[in-house]
DNA sequence: TCCAGAGATGAATCCACCC
DNA sequence: GGGGTGGATTCATCTCTGG
């Protein structure tokens, strides 16, 4: 079901103790108008958020959290999600609301972003409040891998205690340890990492503010079983609703604006979701570059960089804007090889100096082998002793270039 | 410097402008008396937090904060170490010492723990506020190395605004794209994942609740150069002195209990800080799996597991308390080895029964190979689509074992 | 029924020791 | 000596029991 109109309205108009899990994420506090155009601009998104002040931000939240509760069944929970300037004042609500007894978990949503160069830390997570409407809460465990230092062997021991209360694994008189049950695994952590809605998503329906269904997915999982009811007081462009769709739960999504409700409706005929072939596969998927050529590029204070065939990160050089691609050669590449794929990357993107390592044991007594073709603009060094003179080189002669 | 008492009375004693960092890991709101024993049984420690409500807790880190603002020099920085249950309250009183406008990160330190049976998410992260006396803080940019997944191709590109505000790629006329100054990385994070101060890290010195040497290196390098003071009220084991003696700061540590001054003098006579091996290498220097192996056993729905030659993961078998370790025979591994390795391991923990994945491509017809040898109890499969049976016959006759 | 204290838990690390 | 692995130790724990 989609309603369009003020969820504080609308909420009244739900039967007491009916829902099972109820996300919201309402808009953030700002103190003027906003106005987000979508990706195609075809359209554009007003956001009313002109508070006064945080304690009136506050109230607004408070009255639809009041409701929210009275909606709510026994055994179901609330998820906020939070804008970072105004979080501890929603935790505030929320504890007065649904009392701090009921306060089950900070969540943590962390990705990484694209820089932005403003002075402090770069801002990659958000937050997501977890209250429980009473402790006999829903709660489906979740495991997840164990941590690839863990010593499997020995969790699988039954333990005993010495007579100082210390534990120790128990063995039997013919030292063999005793087996404990079975386990299934880490219980979920409280920090969710999954990447943001990539810019290129085929899930991006061009809204605003909008979440990965991934992320609604893991919350649905954690509190709701198939049937049970989910309702998104602020469901704009309806990912909430996408999510429980692809769960088969029902749902119940409130929006104050007409494009969003449009949008949510449409976005619901054919509910998706894109693979993060990030999550999918994990990082490791991703490093193509042995453990050797990271030590490489760490001992030389080089930036590794991952994805690109002919790069494998850039030296780190003062007085100069040009950026200087670097290239460990591998075991099995000849110097040919590394020199073509160096030279075909920088030509590509327009570096005018790249500096490649050898790194077999064939080795002059060079410097360094001495720009190879001056017309080139390469680089190879095979000592790597060598580097700092060579950096400082570059550092006096690249301003000139 | 180190001195004993009550911080709120000896920051007092302490010149205005003077501190151009303060790091405070006060005493967290809990309604009882701590008592906490160190590792040898040697020492208790006692925390008197003891508060009637929240808001006399809040009072108490406020008075201290007002001190800790007037001794900060204009351009330094507080960061306040927060207890999870009161993390709002204390922003709240963050907000009103030092005003929310130099309110600069909510720094999420995030690790993974031991485990223990709660209902809810497992809590693995603390977190920290950064609040600077001024606009004019002083910042030290840190850069950590692109995410794997960054294509670097872009990101040395210039980018333009098109006639809708949106960025573009510049390209030249020719339709080379231009390329931008060199950059130094992905700039520093709020959300910082860094090891648990592990029971056995040689670091520790039998305090409660000690930190990290490398979590305060890292806040101490961010705001603060060589030569510069750094504060922290409520030292504890002296972890932040350690850290600012390492990085050659000078350093004031107050405490109000006796033990941890004795402690913190000594610990500081010789300064040290444990490698993490973890921090080191990188998650990765673990994984002694390849991808083939991992997709495998997600497909299964097994529990991978790295640290073990001849087990990769355990199967998910409901109805028995016994684990069932799994195999993925490896591409170079000829069924003998493999089966082998599984039953070394297997036995020399005591399962009962092993499941070795064959991989090859000389594919049987029979559903699997049948228990090779009896007494071994080992099962062969060589068709992947036959585990979900399999599985169901497991759950049916592993109980009777 | 509530609270204090005893007892069980459980995975993540580093360390020590082994070959 | 170096790579592998068994063990120790931890929890501002968590749960259960008994008064």
């Amino acid at each position: 079901m989609i309603i369009q109109g003020d969820c504080l309205i609308k909420l009244k108009e739900i039967d007491d103790e009916s829902i099972d899990l109820i996300y919201l994420d309402p808009p953030f506090y700002t103190q003027k108008k906003q106005s987000l155009i979508s990706r195609d601009n075809s359209k554009e998104y007003f956001f009313d958020d002109a508070w006064e002040n945080v304690e009136s931000y506050k109230k607004y939240i408070q009255d639809r959290l009041v409701e929210c509760k009275r909606v709510l069944k026994n055994t179901g929970s609330l998820f906020l999600h939070c804008d970072r300037t105004a979080s501890h004042h929603l935790r505030l609500a929320l504890d007065e609301v649904f009392d701090s007894i009921n306060f089950q978990s900070e969540i943590i949503w962390s990705y990484k972003r694209w820089s932005n160069s403003k002075k402090g830390l770069l801002n990659s997570h958000q937050t997501i409040y977890f209250y429980s409407k009473s402790p006999e809460f829903k709660f489906n465990k979740i495991f997840e891998s164990y941590s690839p230092t863990t010593n499997i062997d020995q969790i699988f021991q039954k333990r005993v205690r010495d007579e100082n209360g210390k534990t120790k694994y128990k063995k039997s008189d013919d030292g063999e340890s005793e087996l404990m049950e079975q386990k299934m695994g880490v219980p979920l952590s409280d920090v969710w990492e999954i990447p943001y809605l990539n810019p290129k998503a085929t899930e991006r329906v061009g809204y605003p503010t909008q979440k990965p269904v991934i992320l609604l997915e893991k919350i649905i999982h954690l509190v709701t079983d198939k049937g049970d009811i989910v309702l998104d007081p602020f469901c704009g462009s309806g990912t909430t609703l996408v999510a429980a769709s692809l769960l088969e739960r029902k749902y119940i999504g409130i929006d104050i604006s007409k494009d969003a409700i449009e949008l949510t409706k449409t976005r619901l005929k054919n509910p998706m979701k894109s693979e993060s072939a990030l999550l999918k596969n994990g990082k490791e998927a991703y490093m193509n570059q042995d453990q050797k050529v990271l030590e490489i590029l760490n001992e030389i204070d080089a930036i590794p960089v991952q994805r690109n065939k002919g790069i494998d990160g850039f030296l780190k050089i003062k007085n100069t804007m040009r950026p200087v691609p670097i290239k460990i050669q591998r075991e099995k590449e000849t110097l040919e090889i590394a020199k073509d794929l160096l030279l075909k990357a920088s030509k590509k993107n327009g570096f005018q100096l790249g500096i490649l390592v050898k790194t077999n044991n064939t080795q002059t007594n060079s410097l360094f082998k001495a720009i190879d073709t001056p017309k080139d603009n390469l680089m190879i060094i095979d000592n790597l002793k060598n580097l700092p003179k060579i950096k400082a080189l570059l550092e006096h002669n690249l301003a000139l270039l």
